[in-house]
DNA sequence: ATTTAATTTTACGAAAATAGTATCATAAAA
DNA sequence: TTTTATGATACTATTTTCGTAAAATTAAAT
């Protein structure tokens, strides 16, 4: 039972676009009709595919999160060490969608954004609580040092992903990549030279 | 005859503000209630400045050419050669006054600011006046071949300037310093092996 | 202490922008 | 042909923003 003229196709353009939008300016900067323009659809079609403002922009952080938390099971869900797995979320968050941008997060912490603001927190929750559990588990398992606490870990692993994005280490590094690469050395061995190769 | 509490400041920090908002959204996307916020200061101290946005916005652009004026002519004045002056001009760009930004531009050229449009031309006109005049000169001074016509000089200057602000560049580069060093010898020299050091 | 001038605050009406709806024409799919 | 999504237009309602006026406040000068 599909529409005959692709309906999900505008619908996902509407998306696309705000997302776009919302990116750079905000929630509140940003109009309907904007939206509209820039996904090239009508305003009546907008409105039949979403109330109001709020909720594409609601269903855009939606599909955000989403695509954060899929992206992380992805990985750890590979056969591959733990490190690499590390070595691959603290890559993560270089891709874009998982990097939400500060206008974006200044509109959602201000004003009448309770339900955007729930959203988020209970992504949060959800998502530390694995993570936590990952590090438990590897902790257990022994690639972890015993004497260091999980939640220094966690404070960790959001300055370092904080780090690569940062211009001054890409002028250290060669490329994006070296960076990563050079963080996660860090982030397991510390600046020591290794007892053991 | 001054006034008090002394006026000029909330004048300079309504324009810093209203700088730095336009910088990021444009001109359209911004309040004056938003402006007075940034700046600190009440939406009637904005009036008794400034009409309305756009003469505001006109000020904003006129300091942001004036620097730029200013900023050619000390260079161009300074007793160095004149490989050194290119340099500091390619330089000069960097600064973030002197690169007006994108949403600035767009609101702009776009709808009724005919007036800021005819401002940015007017200073178009006057400073590539100038530039080209001095490259005439430093070609009649047989500092620049004799076989390369001015326009095309002229060109090459904006995308110069253009490629000291790309990333991809200054991850080949060490710093943006040497960025500059490396697209000025360029500028000059080509890449081919100086037969005269 | 009083005066003076700038400023903030508050309130307000006018104007403009935006939101949201109803209707009809169209074009493609079933 | 019938159905269905869409686009275009026109329209009203609502919200935001603009711009002004008057009173209250502040801070320095006299």
């Amino acid at each position: 039972m599909d529409t005959p003229t692709d309906n999900n196709k505008n619908r996902q353009a509407l998306l696309d676009a705000a997302r776009t939008l919302f990116w750079k300016h905000g929630i509140r900067r940003v109009t309907i009709q904007e939206i509209c323009s820039e996904a090239d659809v009508s305003k009546m079609t907008f409105y039949r595919q979403f109330a109001n403002k709020n909720e594409i922009a609601a269903q855009v952080l939606r599909d955000i999160l989403e695509k954060g938390m899929e992206d992380y099971h992805r990985i750890m869900q590979q056969e591959i060490t733990f490190t690499e797995k590390m070595q691959q979320v603290i890559m993560l968050k270089h891709d874009a969608t998982n990097n939400i941008s500060d206008e974006f997060i200044k509109d959602i912490y201000q004003q009448n954004q309770t339900e955007l603001r729930a959203m988020i927190e209970t992504y949060q929750h959800e998502i530390s609580a694995e993570v936590r559990n990952d590090f438990a588990q590897a902790q257990q398992n022994g690639f972890i040092r015993q004497d260091v606490t999980i939640d220094f870990i966690m404070y960790l692993m959001d300055r370092l992903t904080q780090m690569i994005l940062d211009e001054k280490l890409l002028a250290i590094c060669n490329d994006s990549q070296q960076a990563i690469m050079e963080v996660t050395r860090f982030f397991f061995y510390g600046i020591l030279k290794q007892p053991s190769a």
